[in-house]
DNA sequence: TGCATCCACGCTGTATACAACAATGAGACT
DNA sequence: AGTCTCATTGTTGTATACAGCGTGGATGCA
């Protein structure tokens, strides 16, 4: 049987699992922000020993999705309006310097398909919140990814993570403003003007920094 | 005897004294780049069990100090020239943001605290690593601590740490160079003048990046 | 009723035991 | 001699047991 399990897909190891259903809960909401992670209920619950799911706490504790105070349960991470605001600083600071890098590198067909999924979305009559992430995803990883730099990958990939922890309420108005500045951003990479793909990244950033100021103050 | 070792001094867990152990080893080089981690000896060194010392070990990886491959021991980061000067890329754009931010914020008693300490170096004779490494570390820290984001400074922090694992071959070929330049960011901060100490902070990233290419190519 | 104290429970931190896997070297066969 | 196989050994991955600490609620008292 264990022999079948094996050769049916590679078992990933218990801790790599507990990893991936904790991200995957936590990006989808289903564990919020400040709720405990209490080590006995989730390792039963994947059934696993708490062993390798402190692993995968530890893990994420890095990767900033969940904090920890000693002799108390790890909680998944608020992120409040203020480290929001932070990270979104660094990001117009660090995307606009990775997708300068990108110019040139990332391939006319990813631009083309990027571009694609973005103007399709705006058919979708249900307005999906699903869809609109990865679009998201799709353009920004289209430089990040195109940038040459592992470690400034990286960087963007966890600010990426913990940003995503906030911006949920009132994302519906975001349409409009994300298709706008995405298109500019793509339109720039098209052209393959560096100057302009960082003008472009930079000013989304700032957009995103506005509107949340504007929603929470 | 454990009574009186408590009220001695808060004793910290053992996964933190690992923490703490390992990290000193790293970075003193008793442990060098590529070297093996065996939990069980390294447990046995420390007098914990192996538990504390693996999540020590994890905390490492997510600091990027130390690395791992499945069914294998951890290994001490190798950091090689590439690794280096993509950390620099990112250092020369985050760090003369970060001081920028902080011009204004940091107290010039602190800024002359900082000068003084690097006017101090060039009267040692024996040139001394360590004594360079704490001004480095306070010019630094100036404006990562000032800067107000603590997003911004705590990736900072980290890169500063595995830059640090690379850069010490030649490195008294340095201490001219790096003073110049401390000391060039050192005045804008004085003078308030927060486009000529980004300038400046970019330009001795830039200035390790050339040195480092130099060096190697 | 309000408040302080204390006990009991649950959770984390650590140690230890065991299973699974990888590397290494000896030995046998060609 | 060379190479393949296989057992042995050491290491990691996981489970489990237990100790220490913190928390909340019950209880007693004013």
């Amino acid at each position: 049987m264990t022999i079948l399990a094996k050769l049916d897909r590679a078992e990933p190891s218990a801790s790599a699992r507990a990893h991936r259903a904790l991200t995957d809960k936590i990006m989808a909401r289903t564990l919020r922000g400040g709720d405990a992670l209490v080590e006995g209920r989730l390792a039963a619950e994947l059934g696993i020993s708490r062993t390798p799911l402190r692993e995968a706490l530890q893990r994420l504790e890095g990767e900033g999705l969940v904090v920890k105070t000693p002799h108390q349960p790890y909680t998944v991470r608020r992120v409040d309006l203020a480290d929001y605001l932070q990270s979104l600083r660094v990001r117009e600071v660090l995307e606009a310097e990775a997708a300068a890098l990108a110019t040139g590198r990332v391939s006319i067909a990813a631009i083309d398909a990027a571009r694609k999924t973005l103007l399709a979305l705006e058919k979708l009559d249900p307005y999906d919140v699903h869809a609109h992430w990865a679009s998201d995803d799709e353009v920004h990883r289209l430089f990040i990814d195109g940038c040459g730099n592992a470690v400034m990958a990286r960087i963007l990939y966890e600010l990426r993570a913990t940003t995503r922890l906030f911006e949920t309420a009132q994302l519906a108005d975001r349409l409009g403003p994300d298709q706008r500045e995405h298109l500019a951003i793509l339109d720039a990479l098209s052209a393959g003007n560096a100057d302009a793909v960082r003008r472009a990244t930079a000013a989304h950033a700032r957009s995103l920094f506005r509107f949340a100021v504007d929603q929470m103050g």
